[in-house]
DNA sequence: AGAAGTTCTCGGGCGC
DNA sequence: TGCGCCCGAGAACTTC
């Protein structure tokens, strides 16, 4: 599911939702999203009492922020948050809750299994994996071209599947990727090695413009994706390529076509998007 | 039936 | 030979 902006939006609406909230005790229904500690009633004991203090993003992570700890969530596919009472029915497919002592609890459903928790020690968290290693953040200032190209440097895979490693730039994933190699005219499968300076400018702007709309619009829902407030994103209005497979192009009126690229559906205009 | 917004691991290949 | 890097395939799981 979510991608920078999905991520970006969850983390606005959890700090307007649970910020200064006290959690009284945790229940975990499935320990496979557990990651660490390995115990999941450790992590539960570990987390008793303490305040949430903030709610930061790294990447597609978020970093819940309490006192004296950090939870590391990924979503990855389809998880999301939701706050709720107490006293409301626990949806099918809820496999953490984090309970207040104010009635309200925080409930984590995914329904596919696959998002993780990490609980570390604050500041601990960036020495060790999930986050220790990824790459740059496109929304942040020192974003420029220049640190751009020099983390691409070397590469020799094709551009799409650099962009979605996140050793390098985080948080684009397969809808962002596409949106933004079409903005910047760039052929998916174009080496890295072979992208001129022009094509490296082109596209810095391309990934920095279309993360900071779909931010500003709450993020992209294809099917599942909602915010903290089960709300729905709305830049998939704004999809120029993803999904518009059989499409005429906006730009040239070509038929949008789609294929595999790093074992992701990938669309591209095959006029607007030349390997040059 | 196959694909879905993610990422990890594995085996194999290449270049230095 | 060893290491680093890269690729593709397959895996994790449920829903449509």
């Amino acid at each position: 599911m979510p991608e920078l902006p999905e991520v970006e939006t969850v983390k606005n609406t959890l700090n307007q939702l649970v910020k200064g909230k006290v959690i009284d005790h945790v229940t975990v229904n499935l320990a496979r999203i557990i990651q660490r500690p390995d115990d999941i009633d450790q992590f539960a004991f570990l987390l008793v009492g303490h305040t949430i203090l903030d709610v930061e993003r790294r990447g597609k992570f978020l970093r819940i922020l309490l006192d004296g700890l950090v939870l590391v969530s990924h979503l990855r596919m389809e998880g999301r948050y939701g706050v709720y009472k107490s006293t409301d029915p626990v949806e099918k497919h809820t496999h953490v809750i984090f309970h207040f002592n104010d009635g309200t609890e925080l409930r984590y459903k995914d329904v596919r299994q696959f998002g993780t928790m990490h609980l570390f020690q604050s500041g601990e968290e960036f020495k060790l994996p999930p986050l220790a290693k990824l790459g740059l953040e496109p929304l942040d200032q020192g974003f420029t071209v220049q640190r751009f190209k020099e983390a691409l440097q070397g590469k020799k895979s094709k551009i799409k599947a650099v962009l979605l490693n996140q050793a390098y730039v985080v948080g684009i994933g397969n809808i962002y990727v596409d949106e933004s190699l079409f903005k910047a005219g760039i052929h998916p499968e174009q080496l890295v090695s072979t992208l001129t300076d022009e094509q490296f400018h082109a596209l810095h702007h391309a990934i920095v413009s279309t993360l900071s709309e779909a931010v500003e619009v709450g993020g992209s829902t294809i099917k599942s994706y909602v915010n903290g407030q089960g709300e729905m994103g709305m830049f998939q209005h704004q999809f120029k390529i993803y999904g518009r497979q059989n499409k005429p192009c906006v730009t040239c009126g070509t038929l949008i076509e789609k294929t595999v690229v790093g074992g992701r559906g990938t669309h591209f205009c095959p006029v607007c998007q030349t390997i040059k």
